[in-house]
DNA sequence: CCATTAAATTCAA
DNA sequence: TTGAATTTAATGG
């Protein structure tokens, strides 16, 4: 049978060289602006950590130091609600900057970040950040544009959690992990629990099952466990857009 | 929301 | 690799 646990050996110190010099991620801020960077001394003193599934690397209310960059893994950043209850922000995947909102005059992050994977993170310090942003307008540019996406995204979230109905906002989450994380042989590349399908849009577990049971039943998509399969992503997507004409503006 | 059963995943031998 | 143990999904009250 194929052998789908690959552990890339990594008791050896030799193969994990995680300097930036060595990283091969295209999809990394800093790494696509190393040529500008690479003497810097924030790179320099990047520290990397190693996270195991599950395992909370930033707590909500710890202060801020430094930021992290996702090398390898994805990871979901939240807030606690009102009951206890968890509100996923958002998924991030590699490349993707977490505890960003912290930085500047923030001195205590308002989320927690957990990885979903076990993952690798890439820790810069808040100071080294601050001035390499201030020499380096390229960089700064490219930062910006990193929030204003996040802005941008945000706002469209309270838009769909306000106005949309559950269903609606089920099938939204769906489809923002598609667009995300795309699907692998028909099922969608981030296994995720429906209690954080419910976390995520702003809904509980149940309605989320319910939903999906409703989806299956319609043939939209289809379920094994965890793995969740998309099979008509523009009607889907036709749904929540008929629906959106009207939300506009 | 909670209880029950079915199904899937993890764990350890 | 297997099945027992644990966790997660699905439904109905």
């Amino acid at each position: 049978m194929t052998s789908t646990n690959v552990y890339i050996s990594s008791k050896s110190k030799a193969n994990t060289d995680l300097s930036c010099g060595a990283c091969l991620n295209n999809n990394c801020l800093i790494k696509r602006n190393l040529s500008i960077l690479s003497d810097s001394e924030f790179v320099k003193n990047k520290n990397t950590l190693k996270c195991k599934k599950g395992q909370q690397f930033i707590m909500e209310g710890a202060p801020v130091n430094g930021l992290f960059f996702i090398l390898k893994g994805t990871v979901k950043v939240f807030r606690t609600g009102i009951n206890g209850r968890e509100q996923i922000v958002r998924f991030a995947k590699e490349g993707e900057i977490i505890g960003h909102r912290g930085f500047g005059t923030e001195e205590y992050y308002s989320i927690g970040a957990i990885a979903l994977q076990d993952s690798v993170l890439c820790y810069f310090s808040k100071d080294h950040l601050q001035s390499t942003l201030l020499e380096t307008p390229k960089f700064a540019y490219d930062m910006m544009l990193f929030y204003a996406n996040e802005l941008n995204r945000s706002e469209n979230k309270v838009k769909s959690i306000s106005q949309m109905t559950v269903r609606e906002r089920v099938i939204d989450s769906l489809l923002y992990i598609h667009r995300k994380f795309g699907d692998l042989s028909g099922f969608l590349d981030l296994p995720l629990s429906r209690r954080e399908y419910a976390d995520y849009a702003g809904t509980t577990e149940e309605q989320v099952i319910r939903v999906f049971s409703a989806l299956k039943k319609e043939n939209l998509i289809i379920a094994k466990g965890k793995k969740i399969g998309i099979n008509d992503v523009r009607f889907l997507k036709q749904e929540i857009d008929d629906h959106n004409y009207f939300l506009d503006s």
